[in-house]
RNA sequence: CGGAGUGUGGCGUAGUCUGGUAUCGCGCCUGGUUUGGGACCAGGAGGUCGCAGGUUCAAAUCCUGUCACUCCGACCA
């Protein structure tokens, strides 16, 4: 009954489909920027709220920056610049004008600004920049700010939430008095991320930290979670930076330590994106669409009426308004889809498109005995229930499906977890599954990239709880006290 | 940014090689019958064939350029 082709037969034209088919997004006339359709950015907005509280109750507050960045912002710190260059879009004109023939609209040459702008690829530059005028004492640390935004990476390769030119998400930065509290920020905000993750998306992750190669420009340290995708590639979801002392310095933000002296403040960051929804997508669905856990889903009871006439419907819709009014009254949020040019069939496949957890259906039958048919989208069973029980049932179903998801990935991403010690063995995993592959590196950079060339598979995370055992490097065979996780990757 | 491919009513497509005013399905509108897994019948509307040039009596079709998408590569926090 499936209209997607399925995960097996080509498995990124399914992800393709199944944004487009559920309603999600889709592309725009602008290379790599997608518009965010209603269905897909009420499952933005379910994450903003949960994470926004979360931020909160970390002490973060909400400020706004400017979309549009001195260019000499930019090149105050080098790695951080040299990380963003290539990818910057920049405003150099202010004004439009009609050609001579009053056909098209041109620049206008006189508009030409003194200073380009650049169309922010992440703000610790103008946010530092802010900083240096807010901080002079140990008294007005730490500053623990966040933003909703948009970013603009001029990415050569998009793809709908995993990769586009534009896209939406939380930039946390923050400003303190001490290494050890900005690095402990940073770990905490990891911690953050994994619980949002794993409890809300329903999604496991690895902890870890990047590789010097990988490891956001103007860091010391990037904190990662990597999920594992049905195909077997990683996909970082979240990340948090120990800045060091790097942007303080280029920006020259000092302050008066307690007891005399001044010193350059210690920085963080750190942000998840619109790429969470990619993840989500990826994680739970199926050939026959989307599979939504219930924390995150926009609906997350579907009610269909069945008649054969009028009468029935009025019949029907008596139980449908109890019904409906009691699950929103639990929270529960509920549509009830009357559509009377569409046939319950057609209303089935369509909500398990958009993946909505809970589907009751109700007809004649079901009133007569005040039953319902439900059927549930993790497991796509179906079964008469009473009303009264499914009434009861209902939060504990939702609460189940959300467990049973984060399980049924939990398995997957383990399926697709494997150690090795010895090359041969890795080449032979990653081609025919793919998947994190734990194995020893001996540290270096050249290891790193002759893998890489070799195999396209990158170091994922070096992860925090890790055994200290030594072993040999897999690559070079070198001793090596560093077990890592390879993976391909988006 | 390099290589390959695609672009035809809202969506999916035939036609392109071999130039002659666009095919079919879905959807949409009207009326009726229907409604328990993407309903049926009848009637109807909708396309300057991605865009811009060129060749030609004539271009969806040939040529050039350009934009977008898909795949591969490079790039990617």
């Amino acid at each position: 009954m499936s209209s997607l082709i399925s995960r097996k037969e080509n498995y990124s034209k399914w992800y393709n489909e199944i944004v487009i088919k559920s309603e999600l997004a889709e592309n725009s006339g602008i290379r790599g920027c997608m518009i965010i359709k209603p269905y897909g950015f009420a499952i933005w907005e379910k994450m903003q709220s949960v994470l926004d509280k979360m931020l909160k109750q970390t002490g973060h507050e909400n400020a706004y920056f400017p979309t549009l960045i001195p260019k000499s912002y930019l090149s105050k710190e080098t790695n951080h610049m040299e990380g963003f260059a290539k990818e910057c879009a920049v405003v150099t004109h202010c004004r439009l004008k009609n050609t001579p023939d009053g056909k098209e609209i041109m620049l206008d040459p006189k508009s030409r600004l003194e200073e380009e702008l650049i169309v922010r690829p992440t703000s610790e530059t103008i946010i530092w920049d802010s900083y240096r005028r807010w901080i002079q004492s140990y008294r007005d640390l730490p500053i623990l700010l966040n933003q909703w935004a948009n970013v603009v990476r001029w990415e050569m390769r998009t793809r709908l939430f995993l990769r586009t030119s534009e896209f939406l998400w939380q930039e946390g930065h923050t400003a303190h008095a001490s290494r050890e509290e900005a690095i402990e920020e940073a770990k905490k905000m990891l911690r953050v991320y994994t619980n949002f993750s794993e409890n809300f998306m329903a999604v496991p992750v690895i902890q870890g930290t990047k590789s010097e190669t990988e490891r956001f420009s103007g860091a010391e340290e990037t904190y990662c979670i990597e999920a594992m995708m049905q195909d077997g590639k990683a996909l970082q979801i979240g990340t948090s930076h120990f800045l060091g002392q790097n942007f303080s310095k280029a920006f020259d933000v000092k302050f008066s330590k307690q007891f005399g002296g001044k010193e350059y403040v210690w920085a963080t960051s750190c942000g998840v994106s619109t790429r969470l929804i990619g993840a989500l997508i990826m994680t739970h669905s199926d050939d026959y669409g989307l599979v939504l856990p219930p924390k995150l889903a926009p609906i997350q009871v579907i009610i269909i009426p069945i008649y054969r006439n009028h009468e029935q419907l009025r019949i029907i819709e008596k139980s449908v308004t109890i019904i409906k009014k009691y699950l929103e009254n639990h929270g529960i949020r509920t549509k009830y889809d009357y559509q009377n040019h569409k046939t319950p069939g057609w209303k089935f496949n369509e909500y398990e498109m958009k993946g909505v957890p809970l589907r009751i259906s109700m007809g004649i039958r079901e009133i007569e005995k005040n039953q319902v048919e439900l059927f549930r989208r993790d497991t796509m069973e179906k079964q008469l229930c009473s009303q009264n029980e499914f009434l009861r049932l209902a939060p504990k179903l939702l609460e189940d499906i959300q467990n049973k998801l984060y399980n049924r990935a939990l398995k997957k991403r383990n399926a697709l977890m494997f150690h090795v010690n010895n090359y041969e063995d890795f080449k032979k995993i990653l081609d025919n599954k793919g998947g994190f592959i734990s194995a020893y590196w001996d540290g270096t950079i050249e290891t790193e990239k002759k893998i890489k060339e070799e195999t396209k598979a990158t170091i994922r995370c070096i992860p925090l709880n890790s055994d200290t055992k030594k072993g040999y490097c897999v690559y070079s065979g070198k001793p090596s006290s560093k077990k890592v996780f390879f993976a391909r990757s988006y």
